[in-house]
This record gives C-alpha cells, sequence and structure tokens, in this order.
DNA sequence: TATTACAGTGAACGTATGTTCACCCACTAC
DNA sequence: GTAGTGGGTGAACATACGTTCACTGTAATA
C-alpha cells in the first residue's frame, strides 16, 4: 500500500547553498529520519498497538524507510523502545515544569490539578500509552528504565511540593515516598483516563471524583504523618 | 526439542474399568488439556515472556499438542488470556480468604501483612506477573478483564475492612474508593517484587518498607477522612 | 453392537518476521 | 576537484506465524 509515497531521501536540498533556507546537514537528515521513527512507533501505539507487540518490519515501513536501514539508528527495537522512555521521561518533567509555571489553582487545588493532568494526557496520549502499556509488562530492560524515569519525576516533584511549604515537618525521604505513591496514583489514572470510552462524562466524571478522592486520602495522610 | 516427548492423548487408560483408579471420562481430558495449554502459557511467562508475546504456536508446543488443536479449546489467544484473567481473580480472593482466616498480626499489622503480601506473590509468580504485565498494555478486553477483577477484589477488601472495625463511619463508596488505592498499590509492589534481583536483602528490605510506609499513608489519610 | 461425536493429528497455505549483504550516490572532508 | 563516509536500497535468507482441512482413533451413546 501507498506504493508511491517512497522517500527520497535528501532529493530536494535546495541548490542555493544560502543556508537560510535549507540548513539540512547529514547529521541533522540522520537525527530527523531516528524521530521518524520514533513516531511511527508513536503512531502505530495511537492505533492500539502495545509497543512489545511491534515489529521492525511494521515501524519501517510507516517510516517510509527499507528494514535494513532501521539498523543505521538502533540496534533492535529495546534501544527504539529506551529512546521512547527518555521522550515520557521529557514529557513528565515538562508537566512539573508548567505546574511550577502556572502555579496551582488556589481553590479546589486538587481537583484542579487533576483536571489539569487529564488535559495533559489525552493531548499528550501515545506517550502515555506507551509509558502506561510498558510500566508493567514487556521488555525487561524498558520496564526499569521506565521506573527510572518515574523515580526521578518522583523526586522532582518532592521538592516542588516541599517549596510549596505545606507539609513541612517531613523529612525529604518521607516526602519521595509520599511522592511515589502520588506518581503510581497519577500513572495508574493515565491508564483509566486513556481507556475511556468517547462522549461517556458519566464515566469520566467518576474517574476524575474518584482520582481526586484518592489523592485527598493521600494528602490527608501525608499531613497526618509523624517521623518515628 | 524433545521430540520423543509426543503426549498419547489417552493410551494409559487403565483397563481395570473399576472406576476407582482413573475416571477419565472424555469431559475430564478436554478439561485437563484445557488447564496444560493454560500453564503451558504461565510457563512461558515465568520464563520471562510477556503473555502478549506468546504466540499460539508456542504454547501448543510446549503443551505437547499440534497448533490446530488449539481451537478445541480457546477462539484465540484471547480467550486464553481470560482464562489467565480469572486464574488471576481466584488467586486474589484466595488471598483475602487466608487473610481473614489467618486473621491479622495484631502487631505490627501493616508491616505483618505486606510480609505475608509478598510471600503470597512469590510462591504465586507466575499468575501475577501476567496480571502485572497485562494491567497496563497488551490487548485491550484482557485490561479490562482485569480491571473488573481488581474492582471486585476491592470490593470484597472493602467488606472485610468495614467488618474489621477500625475506621467507622466512612461510606462504603468511600472505603471502596480507598480499597482501591490499596489495591493499585498492592498490584503496583507485586510488579517491584517480581523485579526483585535475587539475594539483595539490600533492596528488598527497601521495598517492603517503602511498601509499608506508602499503605500508612494510606490508612492515617483514611482515619481522618471526613465525609462531605 | 453399531453409530456418532470430537479431541488430537499432520500437512499444507500464504504471509510476516529479523538479519545479512553488496550496492548506490549525495554529502563531507581533504 | 577528489576520495571517502555513511544513510538508505533491494534482494535474499531461513524461520516463524495463524488458520484450514481431511483425517484417525477412541470414548460416549443408542
Amino acid at each position: 500500500m501507498r506504493p508511491l509515497e517512497r522517500h527520497l531521501p535528501s532529493t530536494k536540498r535546495a541548490s542555493a547553498r544560502t543556508e537560510v533556507e535549507a540548513p539540512t546537514t547529514r547529521a541533522e537528515q540522520k537525527e530527523r529520519t531516528r524521530l521518524r521513527l520514533v513516531e511511527a512507533a508513536l503512531a502505530l501505539i495511537g492505533q492500539g498497538r502495545s509497543f512489545s507487540s511491534l515489529s521492525l518490519r511494521e515501524i519501517t515501513r510507516e517510516t517510509g524507510i527499507v528494514p535494513a536501514a532501521f539498523y543505521r539508528h538502533f540496534r533492535d527495537l529495546d534501544e527504539l523502545g529506551l529512546a521512547l522512555v527518555e521522550m515520557g521521561g521529557v514529557t513528565l518533567r515538562r508537566l512539573l515544569r508548567e505546574a511550577r509555571r502556572d502555579g496551582i489553582p488556589p481553590t479546589h487545588m486538587l481537583r484542579g490539578s487533576v483536571l489539569i493532568y487529564k488535559r495533559f494526557v489525552e493531548e499528550r496520549s501515545l506517550v502515555f500509552r506507551f509509558i502506561a502499556g510498558e510500566r508493567g509488562g514487556g521488555s525487561r530492560v524498558i520496564r526499569e528504565a521506565i521506573r527510572t524515569e518515574e523515580s526521578h519525576f518522583a523526586a522532582e516533584m518532592a521538592q516542588d511540593v516541599r517549596a510549596l511549604g505545606t507539609l513541612p515537618d517531613l523529612s525529604s525521604a518521607t516526602m519521595q515516598m509520599i511522592c511515589g505513591l502520588v506518581v503510581t496514583t497519577m500513572l495508574n489514572a493515565a491508564s483509566d483516563i486513556l481507556d475511556l470510552p468517547a462522549r461517556q462524562p458519566k464515566r469520566e466524571k467518576e474517574l476524575v471524583d474518584n482520582f481526586v478522592r484518592q489523592l485527598r486520602v493521600v494528602f490527608l495522610g501525608a499531613a497526618r504523618w509523624r517521623e518515628l
């Protein structure tokens, strides 16, 4: 299918060497194709497939290159997966950064944050599909890479919560533990959000309510926590 | 490999029809093979594979039957997966039943329960590997079946906690919500437990400690909860 | 005792897979 | 300008896959 879409590698390279229009150097082109591979994998995930069930040929087909060319960019699918994990890490970091920038809605903090998070997940559904899907199953190296990313995320969140001033007198170890709990709850909710049947505001509200209440429990517990 | 292991279906059928030794009826034999298929899948999972990456041929090979015979028992792999989900549900129910029977260690309740749970997971590592692996990724029907099983488990746990008498004046909806949080925390911990590198008591202790403290936060929060 | 039902067989099918290899040719570095 | 690097090609490979089909032997039924 789509036999005419053959991607000519760099034919259109403007003859004008003026460096203003298309300064596509060799390395840039390579990086671009690499990105296309990553995005092809994401696109397939978006069609309901799970990453660990994707085949190399499928991905190169979607990318528009020949299977053998895959090896110019990744040793195997695991290595592609690790690139996706990193992309996931970047995404999570951006979530925190935006939260930090925008501040947290003063009233209805939790519900506000949850709604922002829900929107965030929906707008980047592919990356979250990947993380939620490979977090528990799939290849071991990917699973562990995701866990590492999660704990970095939790650590950063712990720092932010501490800076926020609520919940003083919690040791940073405790803070990290609590944020770890929040993170797993968030990722679990992401899984639920992504499986929401479209146009079912009832289910949607239930999900959000449940999520909010669970976080409330966690923060109530955190506020009540006393170090031993 | 193992070319001589050919499984003759029912050759050994004792000629003594006395009905005491081997009352293997036709239907029983079928059920037995069905179980062998399920257990073959589990065995492959035990070798580090994820269920959604297993092939029909692989499973029948492990079972010792010909690929075509698979269809005598399941329409496709998803249906086999649903059988595994049910087995997982039974396992979870047994966990609750044993907890109910043995009671909960009066001192160090949480730590005690966590250690019991850890042992439980380790002893049934294959089923938990399956649940933890397919909970987020893989096929959609399986994922949803697991979620259903989870919520049943949470409901049953809610009933038990209520009967226990701690945490009075929590509505049953709230109880369900809190137990849902506990369940996801448990399954997440199961994933960690199963990936524990052998003979690393340091990591093991960290994991248990973290798990215990997270549950403590949840229960502190639950005790603090006031209905609106 | 004769008949039927059916779990398991073995072969065949078309298709998909991962990996290799020699090759091409546009860009880069000299 | 010339030599060389390296991203992408296309063909070939052995292997694996899911599914189908007519079949066989035996337990169940009549």
